[in-house]
DNA sequence: CCGATAGATCGACGATTGTCAATATGAAAT
DNA sequence: ATTTCATATTGACAATCGTCGATCTATCGG
């Protein structure tokens, strides 16, 4: 592979303020028959908080406020790498956002995407 | 296998108000970093509602209210035993209960359950 | 009793997932 | 430039998952 590899995209270094895939789930799933384009988004959503582990590493991301990966590896009890791929799957996922700085990047949760969940579930 | 076999735990057919394995989580997992058991316990409703088929079965038993699997089967595009598959695994998972009416099952959602997600995932 | 209908269970299959050791990249610090 | 630290990527492995055809159970209508 030549040089120019596809590096990480789930880390925006800085930058653009990503538009995330929205659009899709804008109400709740308990009023009418959700589509199945809709159903996969949020599916894939629910999927990220599918595992304990990441369940906790998205709980210690968020109850920390911006938490680098080196924080989280100890306290997880998991190697490095499975962190590094939780998060992400968490990013992908548009539940986190990773801003880097210098040497390490910081992870902070996504407000908007939280939200759409609870909306999803919502009553 | 003898005659008296185990049948189906999901489906009540009539019965004790089964507890739920509530007790787990009862807030937010925003604000603190959640315990590995709470986290267990949470990653499992999520997991129930991580796949786009189980998605929309839960929604279309939410928006009509109480269906049986046998109107769920066409509209899902999938095989009948697909069909009870998810069902028994969004019941075990706490988010639906099935009410054996007769020769059908009428499957409704567990608003509690409900409740305690939209407050995991809440402000 | 018999046939029909609703649903659950079993067994198998390919696909996806969680995990780690090894290695690579990239950015500070020396 | 060399080392060191934080993180990402690769490759492999067992385990779990989604799906279906075939079959079993249970209930209702004749």
């Amino acid at each position: 592979m030549k040089s120019t590899a596809v590096k990480n995209t789930s880390v925006k270094t800085t930058g653009t303020r990503s538009s995330l895939p929205v659009g899709a789930a804008c109400c709740s799933v308990l009023e009418e028959p959700v589509a199945e384009p809709e159903a996969a988004e949020l599916a894939r959503a629910f999927a990220a908080l599918a595992d304990p582990v990441r369940l906790r590493l998205f709980s210690m991301i968020a109850a920390s406020g911006g938490a680098c990966s080196c924080d989280l590896i100890e306290p997880i009890g998991k190697s490095q790498p499975t962190v590094s791929h939780h998060t992400k799957v968490l990013a992908d996922a548009g539940l986190i956002t990773g801003e880097k700085a210098g040497r390490w990047v910081s992870w902070s949760v996504v407000p908007e995407r939280l939200d759409q969940l609870r909306a999803a579930l919502g009553a």
